[in-house]
RNA sequence: GUUCUUGUAGCUCAGUUGGAUAGAGCGUACGCCUCCGACGCGUAAGGCCAAGGGUUCGAUUCCCUUCAAGAACACCA
């Protein structure tokens, strides 16, 4: 069976083709009276306007066609021109017997950018709402039917690795990397994430006491951009010790990309890509630097152009951006390109979009798309910050997070507490994340998000869960479910029109790019529930086929939550 | 200073091309377990949608003004 609010929407077109009403999207809404009806339809006030007839007369129109299909139990006209409807059993029956949660495969391609770890920085809270919105996104394109490729984009090659690489070498001036007459095989010297950990803050801290320091810092950050043999080799080294980290701490949030390329892949294509601009004639001098003017007559603001090249003769962080879709352009060619980031660096990104557009990096049927996410704030609504003053990292958050879990975890609970926290710590962490649009800002309020009670991470597995149990309990006594055959019993028809929405929420979810869609439809759908279940007797009703409907109906309601929780990359233990 | 964003219940937030009586969660008050997971469910109180004006059948939503908060604004990433 189609979906449902195509279904809907396609017999009310037709209801208006034959009353000679012309419209090019019927868009039905449930309703807000739900007691004159289940679903309503606006469009009569819309073609009063345009037709200049009586809004009312239209509806009732509209309404004596459609009451000639079984499909609706009730019609009503009410105030200027609503039309609500509600469905036969019948018909909605026929629904859930046969719902269609799958979506075609297309082949557009959509390339994500989030994470955006550092290289050597331990990653820290303000990375987590990239790598939780972005994630979820990937699966739910995936979901519906469209290519993907995620790409974290690590910060590798700016001069926080030379910093480090300087501090390394004050440390350790004899290692072989530092031997500028070393030939052959440089031997691994044992770099750890500990180490990195602990000598970034102390050199970047250093750098900005000491000027010598830094001047040496600038050098070493030249030596490693020029790819100096040792100098790459001890990076290549850090490298891969400090991306098996990050790769660690994003599988605990259930992200994986497709690709870990960083800075330094894409400055690889700077110089093609700087001769190609040139030719497109986009660059212009100004104060001595190279800039790409990106301005366009309405803007309100001026928008500054792109730096491209420093008056030094150095590159930027934008260049390197315009660089890296310059890459992807060339070896992915996606039709749209995603940029999970914090909301802030909207401008930048704009300037960046603008001068790819305009130098024909890429072409205009081609979206680069901006999808700027609000700050996580401390509890008290400014910037989160650990005691110290430092920013906390995304480690210590998820570990507090476990550790509250932990504590609250049922104590008859024996086995595997450990493995059982950390999926709740981490449904915590995301559904609370997820929960605001994308572009609010939120604060982050450990017992709040850690409650079992409300719209949380631990509400909505409990209730999975429940449901689970419910269903391995049906089939230990042998009890069927296999199709629906009556609509009885409280919150039993809330729930099928509940579930009617989904192709709704998703495509929401899609459209504006924010998670908030899902994680609330998940709140509704787990909250029918459980009235639903504290209303019926379930198990220990006599009648056989009322008993069969209630469960298969909850056996759909279990599939969709697993089908969004796996969206949002949110795991469910067996037992909590 | 310029531009943008935000202002909705005590607190934290939803609110999709303008629609009927503005919705949730927390908190507060009072209820519900000899029964499938009470880590659950129910009921109630709580609002000049920042303020003022405009557009129209109709505005939390669109436009203007004011006030308040936040952010961004070329050689950092």
């Amino acid at each position: 069976m189609q979906k449902f609010y195509k279904l809907m929407s396609d017999k009310i077109k037709d209801a208006l083709l034959k009353n000679d009403y012309q419209v090019n999207e019927v868009i039905i809404s449930e309703s807000n009276r739900p007691d004159l009806g289940e679903f309503q339809y606006n469009g009569a006030m819309n073609l009063a306007k345009e037709y200049h007839k009586n809004p009312v007369l239209i509806a009732n129109e509209i309404k004596t066609t459609l009451e000639q299909d079984p499909f609706f139990k009730d019609i009503n006209v009410a105030g200027p021109g609503f039309i609500n409807l509600s469905i036969s059993d019948d018909a909605l029956l026929k629904y859930i017997n046969n719902p269609d949660f799958s979506y075609p495969k297309n082949d557009k391609l959509i390339f994500l950018d989030y994470g955006g770890a550092n290289v050597a920085k331990s990653l820290h809270v303000g990375h987590l709402r990239s790598a939780n919105i972005g994630e979820a996104l990937k699966r739910l394109c995936n979901y519906l039917g469209y290519n993907t490729l995620s790409d974290t984009h690590l910060g590798d090659w700016g001069r926080p690795l030379g910093l480090v690489i300087l501090e390394l070498k004050k440390r350790n001036p004899s290692w072989a990397y530092f031997d500028e007459n070393y030939k052959g095989e440089y031997p691994k010297v044992g770099i750890t994430s500990a180490l990195l950990e602990e000598v970034y803050p102390y050199a970047s801290l250093k750098a900005k006491e000491d000027e010598e320091y830094l001047k040496e810092a600038q050098k070493m950050t030249k030596s490693l951009q020029e790819r100096k043999r040792g100098i790459y080799a001890l990076w290549q080294e850090i490298m891969e010790v400090s991306k098996n980290d990050i790769k660690e701490i994003y599988k605990r949030l259930n992200t994986h990309y497709n690709l870990y390329k960083g800075e330094s892949d894409a400055e690889k294509y700077v110089p093609e890509m700087l001769l190609y601009l040139d030719k497109q004639g986009v660059v212009e001098e100004s104060e001595g630097a190279k800039v790409i003017p990106v301005s366009l007559p309405d803007d309100k603001l001026e928008v500054p152009p792109m730096l491209l090249i420093k008056s030094d003769g150095g590159i930027l962080y934008s260049t390197t951006e315009l660089a890296t879709i310059y890459e992807r352009m060339k070896i992915n060619n996606p039709d749209e390109i995603w940029y999970i980031v914090d909301k802030r660096q909207e401008l930048h990104f704009k300037q960046v979009f603008r001068a790819a557009y305009k130098s024909k990096i890429v072409s205009e049927d081609k979206k680069l798309v901006f999808a700027g996410f609000g700050t996580m704030n401390g509890k008290d609504g400014k910037p989160f910050k650990t005691r110290d003053g430092g920013v906390m990292r995304l480690t210590d958050l998820l570990e507090s997070v476990k550790a509250e879990s932990l504590k609250r975890l049922n104590d008859n609970i024996t086995e595997n507490r450990e493995e059982i926290a950390e999926d709740i710590a981490i449904s915590t962490v995301k559904y609370a994340d997820l929960l605001p649009n994308r572009e609010t800002d939120y604060n982050f309020d450990l017992d709040k998000f850690c409650s079992l009670d409300g719209k949380t991470g631990p509400y909505i597995l409990y209730s999975t869960i429940r449901m689970k149990s419910l269903l391995k309990k049906a089939k230990e006594n042998n009890f069927k479910y296999e199709k629906m055959t009556i609509i009885k019993g409280n919150h039993t028809r809330d729930l099928i029109l509940l579930l009617t929405n989904l192709d709704n929420v998703l495509n929401n979810a899609f459209n504006s790019k924010s998670l908030n869609d899902v994680t609330d439809y998940l709140y509704k759908l787990a909250t029918c529930f459980n009235r639903f279940y504290t209303e019926n007797i379930i198990l220990k009703e006599t009648n056989e086929s009322i008993k069969e409907s209630w469960l298969y109906l909850i056996s759909i309601i279990y599939k969709v939550n697993n089908i969004l929780l796996d969206i949002l990359a949110i795991n469910v233990p067996d037992k909590m």
